[in-house]
DNA sequence: CTAGAAGTTGAAGTAAGCTTCAAGTCAAGC
DNA sequence: GCTTGACTTGAAGCTTACTTCAACTTCTAG
């Protein structure tokens, strides 16, 4: 049956990405479509599935090249296992872990500013380039973009 | 004397900011500059504590518009006095917080998703478009534009 | 005086992640 | 057969925060 292919407006209403999101995907590699005769994209109920992965790794800060490597990763390069599931979801724990700690690190400094009425910024600790970052020492390989020296063009 | 003004260089150096960056600075509103007898810009020291404070917000989160904003409102429209200071960086630690507030949600969304297996993704919480910022309800004004729906044009 | 370093300008380029547009094709109903 | 609406494509545009470039000009040391 083609009962169970969908067209590029029903995947973009049940997915929430627009049209155009979905075909810029599609050229970055994150999706694949089938075509109708007429060369109308299909798709599968299964890319729902993918493009929920894509929602919560961009909801972790991961890019879409990020999220294409793990995609590309996959045994059948199609949905995520139980245990792929389980083994990426563990790294973007750990994205987040790296996350929640440098913007607290970054909030503490900022709280004992306020505290000493520091207005020698040029020595406090929330202004200084690099602190953020080195704080959290070498291993802080996730550390995200926002907080990377130098400031990041995002 | 003119001793304590300092070349664009100079400035670039101790505020680790590119030459290129305090141009843009300038042409943005953030900053001022007084010029040579031959056109060349030349600052005054407190130029850096001004640049302290743009980094500070930066790490933070704000956009150059935001900032500019910020130091708009300041009486002097120089440098932030005492209470000036205060009022604006508990503004920051707000969205820190709710920043953090975000993550952690996530996060612990995730680590539930790991422990169920959650292979249906498509009614995983973390992947439901939308669902973080719901979480964090209507008040959530400074949610960072990561975690705003939908998912921002960074 | 002159070479070379340092600085100036406006314009264009970059990166990410899409959106918008123009121009044309396909599909479905009357 | 014809009108509509859904879809296709490639190319260009948008936003943020800068950087890079070309073509000059201004200092500074010798």
């Amino acid at each position: 049956m083609e009962t169970d292919l969908l067209t590029i407006t029903q995947i973009a209403e049940r997915s929430g990405f627009a049209p155009s999101a979905l075909r810029f995907y599609e050229r970055a590699g994150l999706l694949h479509a089938r075509r109708s005769p007429g060369g109308r994209r299909r798709y599968p109920r299964t890319v729902l599935r993918r493009l929920a992965f894509i929602r919560a790794a961009r909801h972790v800060g991961l890019t879409l090249d990020e999220i294409g490597a793990q995609l590309a990763h996959l045994p059948e390069n199609q949905t995520p296992t139980r245990e792929d599931w389980a083994a990426i979801s563990v790294g973007w724990r750990e994205r987040l872990d790296a996350e929640i700690e440098a913007l607290t690190a970054l909030r503490d400094k900022l709280t004992s500013c306020i505290g000493c009425g520091c207005l020698s910024l040029e020595r406090c600790q929330a202004s200084n380039p690099g602190d953020v970052a080195r704080s959290l020492g070498p291993g802080a390989v996730y550390l995200p973009r926002r907080l990377r020296e130098p400031l990041a063009h995002p």
